[in-house]
DNA sequence: ATTTGTGCAAATCGTTTGCATCTGA
DNA sequence: TCAGATGCAAACGATTTGCACAAAT
């Protein structure tokens, strides 16, 4: 009934993240960091902390996103192009995208292995490797 | 002096497609496919149009680029949430991005061999898999 | 003649920014 | 106190759309 744990490792992430727990960074830590690994929208979290109760304009949400990001809390995913997708699952780890609704699934496990990686171009190196596996229904009539 | 040659397999292909050979769709086709493979968007490719010397309006570039895919002639590469990028090379292949130049490489061969895929989930078929390998410069402080 | 495509400008969408106000240290 | 954070609304950049006109079949 009083589920106040983690709200102190917030604030103290935070803090060390160079960031001041205000009321909104902790409300939207708590939702992003509270439970399994997400992958979220600025519009989905947004909605998400207005029905938790806690008033957070969308300008926030942003901010918030890219400094957790910053701090490396979050990574930042680009699937689509259109929307901007932060998971809240920093280590190395791969995608599958429904394409029909525009969901991103964590695959499970580390069994993805990428073999005859090429070198990188003189004067580069692999900052990352993104893998996205693609997704349509099965009895999908377009690709 | 005549190099008039690709023009009626291009307005053949386009017909094939379903699309009528249009002036401009013709050329933003030489464009395209003319050469070598290449990742293009749509401001790159209007650019390029008019500097050939063809009048064709950014929205006719972007119903184009649409129209192009939807005929399975190029392939939408999501890489950076803010552009749309093409490319001519719609076999499965994988890209090299310089993410301070937002600009896409094919990598070349098809070395990479991907292992460990999981089972999509119920009801899901595989339509693609993307890989994406991220360039920053070697000197670079910021990951 | 009918259908399809084009171009312009306005509209949309996700995102960013300027700036006045508030808040945490 | 006062640097840093927030919220609003305006600004933005890429893309899409409505509609009158033009071109292709």
């Amino acid at each position: 009934m009083h589920p106040d744990r983690p709200k102190l490792d917030l604030a103290e992430a935070l803090r060390r993240a160079g960031l001041r727990p205000t009321r909104q960074r902790l409300a939207l830590a708590s939702l992003l960091f509270g439970g399994e690994d997400r992958h979220v929208t600025a519009e989905m979290l947004h909605v998400e902390a207005l029905a938790a109760g806690q008033r957070v304009s969308l300008a926030t949400v942003y901010n918030t996103l890219h400094q957790f990001k910053r701090a490396g809390l979050l990574r930042e995913i680009a699937v689509d192009g259109t929307k901007a997708y932060f998971d809240t699952n920093t280590s190395n780890h791969n995608h599958f995208l429904i394409e029909n609704e525009g969901r991103l699934v964590d695959i499970p496990g580390n069994g993805i292995m990428i073999d005859g990686l090429p070198e990188p171009p003189e004067g580069y190196r692999i900052s990352h490797v993104d893998v996205v596996v693609r997704l349509v229904p099965q009895t999908a009539a377009r690709k």
